[in-house]
RNA sequence: GGCGGGAUAGCCAAGUGGUAAGGCCGAGGUCUGCAAAACCUCUAUCGCGGGUUCGAUUCCCGCUCCCGCCUCCA
């Protein structure tokens, strides 16, 4: 497949640099809190893109981080009474719960910072060892930018640059420049029991040295692909690439992946400003992980996305997300179109279409939704491959194609939906509980509708209306569904 | 100031040097007691001003707005 590559600023071929497996690398969550719908926007579409290569024949190996000490999780962990372990394991978990509700597959490597230390010590000492760190009077170690020459290659920073923005806010007079980077942080009282050993004292290890550690641990000097969002380019995988590079000798991967961060109501989203939005919070408010997967594919990654959170009256209601379910609706009634043809000849199939076995769906059987496919092999651009996806929906005639033909294109679907991570719903799901009361009186509206007296029946419907209810006659029974 | 991304119908959002995908919402229609569903149809000259070209929304220049990064951040 195609796909933008940060450092060369151009779309360019992948291929696996062992032509076999496909070896990447995602910065992953501080587990200090839930995790916002920003910070999956990233995650799916690293999702989408993982699928796209995997289904397009290419086993991958996917490592994502979990950042499980800094200051935020330290200050944190000590606010709530809890260890840091305890406090980021539960964080860890509430993360994980949110990934499968989003349909996120589990990366094979988890790593955190607290469980490498000696591997980011180990890379301290290379890197000490050639001149590109040193200690400070206090015990803390820093990387001396001047000692690499190609810093800035990624976000095409140099240093004059560089200077004037970080010389502002700077207190850390231990450095000798102020562009230079914490590798080891010295220990602090405040950081109280969160600190290990060191050659240069008690400390703990900076931020960005963890991804250097852990993509050498796991996928090696040099690896395929480096992905997160936009503002990971500077400074952190800028960082990065100076210390695998400097402490290797080897590029850090050959491939840079940045997502562009996710706008809401046109705007950044800040808790401040009342629009930063979990999960948890959509889930309230009656949307799915599935609805919110499928309005984060709706742009093109490197695009931002504006999630509309507020109506025009200024109400929270999500009309992005209305309009996904009602999207994703009109996916599984074609779905369930095609299912009808051919289920009752050939039995149900359904277990034959599971991510693994349509790993193996050649091109022509994917039907009218191979070009759908083909969308995402073009630098992941997921909204032409919905795009097509309901181009082929619309110009399929489910009624007209045998039970082989609606079999294939079924399978076509399911295929470019298991690419997008997105699941078909259940088209007649019922999303409420029916209290007993509407119930009875849908039950009475339908006796009257059998014996055609047309006007009970109205009257009956506009009663359930009243209580909020809205009732869908269909052949052989109704549907009732919460009116709104 | 530097780096980068935008500006396409009511909203969301693709795309192309030859007069613009798709989704949501809305309107009209077919159909079914009604309603719903389904299906059909309809709704944009692509921020502004120049330039290149037979022809630009698509290339170039300028401008105006918006957003991100340059400090922790997906």
């Amino acid at each position: 497949m195609k796909l933008h590559d940060t450092l060369s600023r151009t779309v360019r071929d992948l291929r696996p640099r062992d032509g076999r497996t496909f070896r990447f690398y995602c910065c992953g969550p501080t587990v200090y809190g839930p995790a916002h719908i920003g910070n999956f926007r990233t995650f799916v579409l690293q999702d989408v893109f993982r699928r796209t290569i995997e289904l397009s024949g290419v086993p991958t190996r996917h490592v994502r981080n979990l950042t499980d000490v800094d200051d935020k999780t330290i200050r944190d962990s000590q606010a709530a009474g809890q260890t840091l372990v305890e406090f980021t394991r539960h964080w860890t978990e509430r993360f994980h719960e949110d990934c499968a509700k989003l349909n996120l597959l589990p990366p094979h490597e988890e790593p955190g910072a607290v469980g490498h230390i000696p591997q980011q010590i180990a890379l301290i000492e290379a890197l000490m060892e050639k001149g590109h760190a040193y200690r400070s009077e206090d015990g803390s170690v820093y990387y001396k930018v001047s000692s690499f020459g190609e810093y800035g290659k990624l976000s095409h920073l140099d240093r004059r640059e560089l200077r004037l923005g970080a010389a502002v806010a700077d207190d850390e007079y231990e450095k000798d420049s102020v562009a230079d980077f914490a590798l080891w942080k010295a220990r602090k009282p405040e950081d109280g029991d969160n600190w290990w050993d060191s050659p240069w004292g008690p400390g703990r290890p900076g931020w960005h040295l963890e991804c250097s550690a852990m993509c050498r641990e796991y996928l090696g000097e040099t690896f395929d692909l480096h992905s997160g969002g936009v503002d990971l380019i500077f400074p952190h995988h800028e960082n990065e690439i100076a210390q695998s590079e400097a402490a290797t000798g080897h590029p850090m991967a050959d491939h840079w992946f940045h997502l562009t961060h996710l706008l809401v109501d046109g705007g950044k989203m800040s808790k401040s400003l009342g629009n930063f939005h979990t999960l948890d919070q959509i889930e309230a408010a009656g949307f799915t992980g599935n609805d919110l997967r499928y309005a984060l594919i709706s742009a093109h990654y490197r695009q931002p996305l504006n999630f509309v959170a507020r109506d025009k009256e200024g109400k929270e209601s999500f009309p992005s997300l209305a309009g996904a379910r009602q999207a994703l609706e009109r996916i599984a009634k074609f779905d369930a179109a095609l299912r009808e043809r051919f289920e009752t000849q050939q039995g149900t199939v359904a277990d034959s279409t599971g991510y693994d076995q349509l790993r193996a769906l050649p091109e022509a059987d994917r039907g009218a939704f191979a070009p759908a496919f083909e969308a995402l092999l073009n630098d992941l651009n997921t909204p032409d491959a919905l795009g097509r996806v309901f181009s082929a929906i619309r110009e399929g005639k489910p009624a007209e194609l045998s039970p082989d033909e609606a079999l294939r294109e079924w399978r076509g679907l399911r295929f470019v939906m298991e690419a997008l991570g997105l699941r078909v719903p259940e088209p007649d799901r019922e999303s409420a509980e029916i209290p007993e009361a509407v119930r009875a009186l849908a039950e009475k509206r339908w006796a009257a509708r059998a014996a055609k007296d047309w006007a009970t029946a109205d009257s009956l419907r506009a009663e359930l209306g009243e209580l909020g209810w809205e009732m869908k006659d269909g052949r052989e029974g109704y549907e009732l569904a919460p009116k709104g």
